[in-house]
DNA sequence: AAATTTGTAACATATTTTATTACAGTATGA
DNA sequence: TCATACTGTAATAAAATATGTTACAAATTT
């Protein structure tokens, strides 16, 4: 399902990389993004756990990135905010009984699955240095 | 945002797709996709806007399609369901005195209508009766 | 020790999606 | 011509998901 994950991540991933030699608090960091810190530090979060940004607790402390924003595509902060495209699928299980029913969800997984590789093959042309630096 | 509603208008038309000579009702229909008939008549009436589908009321009414399924393509479809791709916006207005508070949605825009052309085009290659013929 | 910040859990609100009920209008055919 | 079986659509309700808030323990700096 998707949400705003993407969007929040990538809004961060930019801020640090515009100020690679200070360690931002999430509550500088939100007041960009105007969102609630905790949001923000949820997000933070993930990322710590990718290895993508190391942060310091503490006064003065806050995040900054630990990668190299040339190596870091939009593929992989796609993937770590666990987005995907899809269409949607019928909630309730199909009828088993009709012959559409039975398959259309495993038809649709293939077809949303191709849309995937084709976005995916996009987002991995564009690091986060070549998006940082449109700004 | 993403819903269902690709997923249903396919799961609908492929049906009309077998059944070439019938007029369906909702509530067949609704049997098929274990779905609410009512929700299956409103994106029936939107295919109808279109012009893709044609109904008779009444008694024995229903629904049947009134194009060639060789013609009608999936990026038709995901067009017509109001489908766009994307990956969020920030909701709440990025702070507009921040460099890239200011601009981030602007350039993610860019990115999703990109990420929208593309899969335009792979949708563009299939037609609702390689679809159907899968099955 | 005081101040500031992260990390995280628990809870609250808002938004979006899906489902239900209800009923007027239309066509069929017994 | 009347009962039946549909569509079309509005109004409302419920469920699911996303977003926001409060609170506070733990860490670090000065």
């Amino acid at each position: 399902m998707i949400s705003g994950k993407f969007a929040i991540t990538i809004h961060i991933l930019t801020l640090l990389h515009k100020f690679p030699n200070d360690y931002l608090s999430s509550e500088f960091i939100a007041g960009s993004i105007n969102l609630n810190p905790v949001l923000v530090r949820k997000e933070i979060a993930n990322l710590k756990a990718h290895h993508i940004v190391e942060s310091k607790e503490g006064k003065n402390g806050g995040t900054k990135l630990a990668v190299n924003a040339a190596d870091l595509t939009l593929k992989q902060i796609f993937e770590m905010t666990f987005e995907t495209i899809g269409l949607g699928f019928a909630k309730n299980q199909p009828n088993p009984d009709c012959p559409v029913g039975k398959n259309i969800n495993q038809h649709l997984e293939v077809l949303y699955s191709e849309m995937n590789q084709n976005v995916s093959r996009q987002l991995e042309g564009i690091s986060l240095e070549d998006f940082s630096n449109q700004f």
